[in-house]
DNA sequence: TACAGTGCGTGAATCGTTTCAACGTCGAAT
DNA sequence: ATTCGACGTTGAAACGATTCACGCACTGTA
């Protein structure tokens, strides 16, 4: 009995069974899939219907085991569900369409481990390249990755390394744009609600932080709060807050939040602490999501080129691809810029 | 000249090279590989330091080529930059992580040919799984993938099938739930921006928003004025309130928008012309994402059990596969559950 | 001394596709 | 009548990992 539908238990039809039973070989049936205009038009409707009937559908590992190589490059952000990054992956997929590529994307939340484990899925998989946001401080993974013949790209930081492209913002000045903002606003007492400093965009921030201050000819010791959280979410924002009002002291007049998302838990603590925004406490993120001016209290933020910065990587990366050995690696630094709204300036 | 770092053009070594180093077999290689303990020590050893002298690295394709399958499901959600689906593809993961299986998400962005293409890319890689929200209202791809032997089980929308499962929040119920609260507030003329037909869910809720009407003894032609956008993101939501407020005839006052992205792009359209919410326009939003509750005026929107309804979709998949054709298919269905604020309820 | 048993290692077959040299056929040109 | 090229098709090799029946060497026992 034979019917042309299959039950579930039978192993799924290959271009063997195809070509037996349109009565040709193999090459042919390949010939049919790959360069159908090297086939007579008989012998392509007989297969074209064998395909039909056994409901054939093409192995993807076994071209890929024989092709050794695919379309394909992969990308590793710190958090998916941060819009920031959700922009900048739309920007990447945009320019990887125009080139046939296609986009596997993870998620690292922030733990070199997980970033690893992609890292090596993606490379046993046989991508042709990755854009990644480190999520620790060293680059040993991707210098290694690149000796392979992976190229490598650094997404939302900037290289340390000369062989090793990035595209970026301006993070220190970014950070410096925050605080200069507060400083001018008044604030002599700042908080800096941060992330570990493996993070390279943490690191940069901070060190925008550090050299504001130091132009305001302000102490950090006496003008600075630094709290670290473990990630870079509304729950951090909020268990950042709760650390700041526990803590004795002079309470600072404003804090300074590594993105929005942390911002968000900051305003959404400080609400439930029922501290006045901006009179009690002036609050300013990074990223200017979406959300950001729709807030109760629309959230100063400093802006970034979301799709651009994602847009370019990928540009890179495929030109460097296509490029080969004369290939120049550079590091693309895109500016930040301020939006001031109501969470810092009552008049905005 | 031998040396142990390789160039970029060679091609990556294979288990024969790091077998022909070692000086053993290549199924020695495989038994260091995945049976060490079958191997005596001194041989793995010396397999050890070859695989990292070669820096070699398992491929993937020939690995499942062989291996016929991978422990991978495949999963489509409407809009990977909607918050509620990165909650939902959360819960997902964290199902999948405790039977070691992995996920390759997609967005169809609400295109159906989207969606049809990332299918046959995840069947033509061997995936034992599928989860869809699907974005068109023929469930003939789904069904035939089903008769191919790989599970699918619908995710946030019931299944219309019974011999295909789902779980889904009541989007019926929900809808209802936000019109019986609008009427309840005196509201007698409402507008409902709602995505194209062909979405279940989209369906649902107005079927939901009709049933509620005319338990509140209201006629839809009077009372409902219906505004099909494009895309269920914030883009939509502004066009769909430039037409409402463009409109002839007697301006709504009160909007129920289809989820909270939407309502977002409500509310900033809604302030760009000036019009005060709630009192001259109340809102309701669907989803209650993060933020939601944080906005200039804290939107009234309706909950749904996010993470759990991932968790859900992909155990029932998991269990699927496990038990094979004793599995009996099931619709699952959670609840949604109205939190009102002051988008709508100026005493909220 | 022979034999069974055990522990390690071998090497060929296999998965499904693509590629390519080679072949047969036919019509056109010489 | 022969040669030639064009066209369509064939069939085997190749990609790299896994598996498994088999072989070899050694130990302990009869």
């Amino acid at each position: 009995m034979s019917t042309t539908t299959r039950g579930r238990a039978d192993r799924r039809p290959s271009i063997t069974d195809v070509a037996k039973r349109a009565g040709v070989s193999v090459g042919t049936v390949s010939n049919v899939l790959n360069r159908p205009d090297q086939v007579s038009d008989s012998t392509r409707d007989r297969v074209l219907v064998a395909i039909e009937e056994l409901q054939f559908v093409r192995n993807a590992s076994a071209r890929q085991l024989r092709a050794g190589t695919i379309q394909t490059v992969g990308a590793i952000v710190l958090d998916i569900a941060n819009p920031f990054f959700t922009e900048v992956a739309r920007g990447v997929e945009d320019r990887l369409a125009a080139d046939e590529y296609t986009l596997m994307l993870s998620s690292s939340d922030e733990d070199p481990e997980r970033e690893a484990r992609y890292l090596r899925l993606f490379e046993e998989h046989g991508v042709q390249g990755v854009m990644v946001t480190p999520s620790a401080g060293s680059l040993d993974n991707l210098l290694a990755l690149r000796d392979r013949g992976i190229d490598v790209v650094l997404l939302d930081t900037t290289s340390p390394v000369d062989d090793i492209s990035s595209v970026a913002v301006d993070d220190v000045r970014g950070g410096a744009l925050a605080i200069e903002h507060l400083v001018s606003l008044g604030h002599t007492r700042i908080a800096f609600i941060n992330g570990p400093l493996t993070i390279k965009q943490c690191i940069d921030r901070r060190e925008g932080v550090l050299a504001a201050l130091a132009g305001a000819g302000l102490d950090p010791a006496a003008a600075l709060v630094e709290i670290t959280i473990g990630s870079l979410n509304a729950e951090g924002g909020e268990d950042g807050i709760n650390r700041l009002l526990e803590a004795d002291g002079d309470r600072p007049t404003a804090v300074f939040c590594v993105n929005d998302l942390t911002a968000l838990g900051a305003l959404r603590a400080l609400r439930a602490h029922g501290v006045a925004i901006p009179d009690e406490m002036a609050v300013v993120g990074y990223d200017d999501v979406v959300f950001a001016s729709m807030l109760t209290v629309p959230l100063t933020s400093v802006r970034q080129p979301t799709h651009q910065l994602g847009w370019t990587a990928a540009d890179l990366l495929l030109r460097q691809r296509s490029e080969g050995a004369t290939f120049q690696h550079q590091r693309i630094q895109f500016q930040p810029e301020l939006v001031v709204r109501g969470s810092s300036d009552p008049s905005a």
